[in-house]
DNA sequence: CCCTAGATGCAT
DNA sequence: TGCATCTAGGGG
């Protein structure tokens, strides 16, 4: 079994490998905010690695810095470890991790967590946006779920920086990382990712089995076109990793 | 330009 | 399944 691994608090250097490679070491890590003096603590159940060209061994279709840098992705070029923050669908804002070195595109998008501190907060202010909260375990269970509960919003908080802790937007973010990697990370294809690759080259998507905050998995265009070819799959789990 | 599709969530 | 509603790419 797992023992409890200690926090840390995250430096540069932690972040500036590939996505992939930070990717499960996120899980497990808090990410805490504080705007207009209330606090959220996020414990991340469930990552995506994303890649920009020329990251890694091969071209990430998937990823928002696939066809370069604009003004709406800028930051995944930025230093590792400010967030990136992007609308999805107009609508939801959803958190990244930026990581990678500066000048090369990358970040790890925080798809689903438990919030361990300031429910009542994060509750509020799903509220607001429109949400429903039916149980606390779905407070942060989703990426656009997860951006409303700890507050950051695009476009005013996107670059915001959290390993210094330095305000943006009326807000400060800071990173927390575990002292070791957690026990029993599952690995499988990304949610709803479209490209022509398909689900096998890509199975960069990784939660911690068994937690009842991960995000239910959702078949992508590219996901079940590479499933009709392959093994069926139901839940999206590739490997469970101890 | 206009159309489509998207790293989504929610009601129907 | 359709909608909310903004961004970006691809095709006239």
């Amino acid at each position: 079994m797992s023992g409890d691994t200690g926090l840390r608090p995250a430096t540069r250097a932690d972040l500036s490998a590939t996505p992939l490679e930070c990717a499960p070491t996120l899980l497990g890590a808090h990410l805490v905010t504080t705007i207009d003096g209330e606090r959220t603590t996020l414990r991340v159940t469930e990552v995506e690695a994303y890649h920009g060209r020329g990251t890694g061994d091969r071209p990430d279709p998937g990823s928002h810095a696939r066809m370069g840098k604009t003004n709406r992705n800028a930051t995944m070029w930025g230093e590792p470890g400010h967030l990136y923050v992007y609308l999805s669908h107009g609508i939801h804002s959803c958190v990244n991790v930026v990581c990678g070195p500066e000048g090369l595109a990358g970040g790890v998008l925080l798809r689903a967590g438990e919030i361990v501190e300031g429910a009542d907060a994060a509750t509020r202010r799903r509220l607001e946006r429109g949400g429903v909260v039916r149980a606390s375990v779905d407070l942060a269970r989703g990426p656009g779920r997860l951006g409303d509960a700890v507050g950051l919003r695009h476009p005013q908080h996107d670059g915001i920086d959290a390993i210094t802790g330095e305000p943006r937007g009326g807000a400060v973010a800071r990173l927390l990382l575990p002292t070791a990697l957690v026990a029993g990370i599952a690995t499988g294809p990304r949610v709803g990712v479209a490209g022509v690759a398909g689900t096998d080259a890509f199975p960069w998507r990784m939660w911690i089995a068994g937690d009842p905050t991960v995000s239910p998995f959702r078949w992508g265009r590219g996901a079940r076109e590479a499933a009709q070819a392959g093994p069926a799959r139901r839940t999206g789990a590739d490997a469970v990793l101890d």
